[in-house]
DNA sequence: TTAATCTCTATTGACTCGATAGAGATTATG
DNA sequence: CATAATCTCTATCGAGTCAATAGAGATTAA
């Protein structure tokens, strides 16, 4: 399961990237918008900046911006940020791999070949999700003309 | 990631598949063999008995036996056991649904399509992949005649 | 100079995780 | 029937994580 700060953080990201613009969006208004505690909003949009997916502007008139285009921020690009890696174990995992004292030989490790099928199967659809087919699939639902 | 627990019992339960006999195998040579502390492992054979995985004669010469045969019991089986649901949110879990505060509404919230395809990309794999499939590919990849 | 904004770190309470402990129930066996 | 071997159950522990709140600091526009 997602942690709630991974849910926050879906819901911000989609904020801005509906709000899509140049101008920066203050913290105060996303958390509104999202529906996120506001000072739990900006502990979460502090690390998604210093993970190169926001960027933000300070003192007056500032905010935050999308540090890239929706369609390069991907499902997987925020989750990893807010609850670690998609693998299910650190032997499968492509951004945090460390050797696994569970198995005595990955080759042949009988449960690394499970869970490495099941990360590349999640990351197959998780790094293919992003900002922009989100924004577009909800524009196309609610949008009444 | 899968927590300590759910590696524990993956270990334990293809040690159990290997075994593959009539008779019961004792907590603590499963615990030698599976590499697992054995107080922790007692605890996690009796939730994965509580729920339907294992059987269990009590006294002396008791011990746990695989409840079903090895190509019935999946990988998902035993994850859900020991670490919960599969889906990364409420709303798309197939054994422990419930709606989601998140989305106004759940057909078109655009976070939840996303969710519900890593869900099933990851069930695919690990409703698949059973005890008889791992011991199998273990047993090739070992044998040595 | 000031007010508005992001930045950073600390703190809180509740909960989970991994592990250990020990008393209880059950059963085979001599 | 007594005993030893085994599973069963519940409690406890310390460390860590999670969700949330708080508040002082740095930066900038006006």
């Amino acid at each position: 399961m997602l942690s709630q700060k991974g849910r926050y953080a879906l819901h911000a990201l989609i904020v801005l990237a509906e709000h899509d613009g140049e101008e920066p969006m203050m913290i105060a208004d996303i958390a509104e918008e999202a529906g996120v505690p506001r000072k739990f909003l900006e502990q979460i949009l502090l690390e998604l900046r210093k993970r190169g997916i926001l960027r933000s502007l300070r003192g007056r008139s500032g905010g935050y911006l999308l540090a890239k285009p929706p369609n390069e921020i991907s499902f997987a690009d925020i989750i990893r940020v807010t609850d670690g890696p998609l693998a299910l174990a650190p032997c499968v995992s492509v951004t945090a791999y460390h050797r696994c004292e569970d198995c005595e030989d990955e080759k042949t490790c009988a449960i690394r070949k499970v869970l490495l099928a099941a990360r590349d199967a999640t990351a197959e659809i998780l790094e293919s999700r992003t900002l922009a087919s989100a924004v577009g699939s909800r524009r196309r639902a609610t949008r009444k003309r």
